[in-house]
DNA sequence: CCATCACATGCCCGCATGAATATATATCCT
DNA sequence: AGGATATATATTCATGCGGGCATGTGATGG
């Protein structure tokens, strides 16, 4: 199963703030620079990083680098989260944590 | 916007891995250990972290450790990486591939 | 009790990573 | 052309984190 590196980038929160911040649409450099607290160097490094990723887009308008969500790689990692989805559906409805309805393996379940 | 370190936990493959194998349900520490490459102090720590992040539970049997997944902390990353869905719905239906830095296996629409 | 098994913790080290500053490149304006 | 704007890259530094070994703790069996 090739898991993309798309988790290790979503793991820095600053990462993710860009992310959201590109939910509306393209922005460019410096109205990311505006929505966060971090230096533009330190934006422009990030901004590479998810592109090389796939994760965003690049558009070049003049001077203005516009970026934007590229969904894919997110799928990725969606549907690596969604073999989980089961899991937390019994979380709710069952408030024991006994999930041994499945593939008793090894586990010696007691009553 | 409460993002856990979910993501944090989730960008080690190793990490990734162990939760892999918990898919199946309960297991032991040995078991774990046995499924991975890492030391038995280093699966130790890495189950240490899942726990304390809540992403999953511990039952003690006797000398045993049986580890288990807890779904709600990866419903938490699945919403947030819900608000993506719609991007990679667009991304191929629309959107042409020029932005120039990738391989466009397939140039422009059909004629 | 004592030896052993199953697991956790503490310590140490090497490496990747994040951030800041300075500088380079490209574009626009006059 | 020259200067200002917009963004990227380079360098450096400090910190964090993964992963090893040794050791500690609790449970089991003789």
């Amino acid at each position: 199963m090739p898991m993309p590196d798309v988790f290790q980038l979503l793991s820095d929160p600053s990462r993710r703030h860009l992310l959201e911040a590109l939910r509306d649409g393209e922005r460019s450099v410096n109205d990311l620079v505006d929505s966060t607290q971090m230096s533009q160097p330190a934006v422009s490094k990030k901004l590479r990083l998810l592109k090389d990723s796939g994760m965003v887009a690049l558009r070049k308008d003049g001077r203005q680098h516009l970026y934007s969500i590229r969904g894919q790689p997110f799928r990725e990692a969606s549907e690596w989260l969604g073999f989980y989805d089961r899991f937390w559906q019994e979380g709710l409805a069952r408030m024991d944590e006994l999930i041994g309805s499945e593939v008793p393996r090894r586990s010696r379940r007691k009553t």
